[in-house]
DNA sequence: CCTTAGCACTCACAGGGCTTGAGTGCTAAA
DNA sequence: TTTAGCACTCAAGCCCTGTGAGTGCTAAGG
């Protein structure tokens, strides 16, 4: 397994990995030999094939077919074979179309269909890695007299409502007057800083609603938690268009993980390391689920500070120069639509 | 394909759709013979399937094989033969410690999560039928100098922010002041009659802020569009449990269709009419894609209102009975969990 | 020592022919 | 009107075979 890779042999990988990327077909000696000119016959061909083989980068489904590449051998490829692809000027302005300002959630979903359609894959939208966002302003509407829906405003934009419940009724001059109060003391503080004792002390002199600080906290903290996890998914059923999906038995799988939001989350959230572009690939992908596919995510911006990820799923066979290309090229885009906060 | 069907016709319809429900596979002469204690033989069953073939209840997949219930003849089962199935008190209990009061939204979702659970179908929740709702408040909270998060909170509680964007800066006491004109004006108000027109008069004295009458009706509009149509999906994977969609080809499509809201919204709202349970078979579904697929829905309510509809889309072959009623059981232990607004 | 031609071998896959069996339609008798 | 009987149909499973792509090995050639 040691990556003792010569010349020959990682041209052959690539020659392989490439074809069998395209067709989806086993590919054999033969193939690699004639339909590029390498200049070796296919009895040399075969003999590096074997080599491979016996590294790990290769494998049979039965003898007498070709050979297919490994979860390996799209690792080594993706790590130091990938050549960047550029994404052509007119698909790009094609993309760019799609993502035209519009509110932010619409925009992330239309990037979300957008990367789909374009890639044929399953695409998925996760706003916001962390809470570094600070905060910006937190209202309390009143709603009945014993409930309030709370709205909080970040400096990214990303904002939730969530509704909360006094035990007693609190009058809607109050509930302003809490509001302000309470918004005056956290405005520019990060949510993550936001504990129940620094929301204690922040409405310290409003005790008299101290009754309500306890829900407000929960509330915030929900609200931390929910920003980590909403994410927005397309064209799922678009794994059901891979060769290697037709069976239904080995989609089925896939698409009930996709349906569960915790999953996704977890899928994309992986490393979380320095990367702009993440590419995990098979059984990399911590889920079991997923064995059989490859996630390639990046990050976008949003005035220079990372706003959430965005990426596709599709089976470990996929065209990686292409795709990162494209997802990477939508990362670019959606920062751009989504604009200053 | 006149209803003329004698008592006999009738039973012997409904032991074919029980029993191809149940295998999913043809049902023949001889299995309906024995199988039930008919009192007649095989043959006099033959020539009575024969007559329901022609009167369009049945139809061969080919010949020597057994006979499949049409479209038809499920509308007919689900309009006459349907016999209200109780859910088991196990059943029940259980179904309803899924739904312990949470957040509204999350309570939504978990009905879908656990109707798709017992369902084995896709489930689906659209809250909100209509725009009935009046509105009880418009705040407009400042971002940044020319943008606005709007919220609309209606008396049931549902609501929606939507972000705003001006032309030109207003500071944060200006759009304060505005807030309050438009909301005093329009409170009470049914969203659906929130026109530009009205509006317009809503915040007349309010005219020094003319330049965001038009954003504002846009978004409420706007707002009145996303409260019809947001909904929640859950478990559309299973549809790939279901033998009718072991081809890919044949799920794909229903799979797509069911990733877009807008295709989920209108599969949903067919008739609206007045009663409780509705169920559409079949080609009865608008959706071309859909033409394979049954959608039973019911509204549930809070308090006695109208707040939503829950359902779930499946294969026709479906056991109407039991399905009838595990829909129905959901809305009202949903309508439950949800309590008052 | 590496390369390559040659060759025997393997094995999935497609096609043809056969059998099986469930299910039908029809007819004639009860 | 019902039913037994019977000939007929046709999908599905099975076995067989041929085909061809692809392999591994060996021995000769650079």
């Amino acid at each position: 397994m040691a990556d003792d890779l010569d010349a020959r042999k990682r041209g052959i990988l690539k020659i392989i990995i490439d074809d069998y990327v395209l067709t989806a077909e086993p590919v054999g000696s033969e193939a690699v030999s004639t339909r590029h000119r390498l200049g070796v016959s296919s009895a040399t061909v075969r003999n590096e094939m074997a080599a491979l083989e016996e590294m790990g980068y290769l494998q049979q489904p039965h003898t007498s077919a070709g050979r297919v590449p490994t979860e390996h051998a799209y690792r080594v490829y993706v790590d130091s074979m990938l050549e960047q692809e550029q994404v052509p000027a007119a698909e790009r302005t094609q993309i760019r179309r799609t993502l035209v300002a519009a509110e932010h959630e619409r925009t992330i979903q239309q990037a979300a269909r957008t990367l789909a359609s374009v890639t044929n894959f399953a695409a998925v939208v996760a706003p916001v890695i962390g809470s570094e966002q600070s905060i910006r302003h937190l209202h309390l509407i009143p709603l009945s007299p014993n409930r309030a829906l709370v709205v909080v405003v970040t400096d990214e934009g990303v904002f939730e409502g969530k509704t909360a419940e006094f035990k007693e009724p609190i009058s809607p001059e109050d509930l302003d007057r809490l509001s302000q109060a309470i918004s005056r003391r956290i405005t520019g503080k990060p949510v993550r800083d936001l504990t129940e004792g620094k929301l204690d002390s922040a409405i310290g002199d409003a005790a008299l609603y101290q009754r309500v600080v306890t829900e407000v906290e929960r509330l915030v903290r929900d609200h931390r938690f929910d920003v980590s996890t909403r994410v927005y998914t397309d064209g799922r059923a678009n794994i059901l268009k891979q060769p290697e999906f037709q069976d239904v038995r080995r989609a089925q799988p896939v698409l009930s993980a996709l349906e569960q939001e915790e999953v996704v989350v977890e899928i994309l959230r992986p490393g979380a390391g320095g990367d702009r572009v993440r590419i995990a690939i098979g059984r990399e992908n911590l889920r079991e689920e997923m064995r059989e596919c490859s996630v390639i995510t990046a990050t976008y911006f949003q005035e220079d500070r990372p706003a959430g990820v965005i990426g596709i799923v599709g089976p470990t066979r996929m065209r990686y120069g292409k795709i990162v290309s494209l997802v990477s090229f939508l990362a670019e885009s959606l920062g751009e639509a989504l604009g200053p906060s």
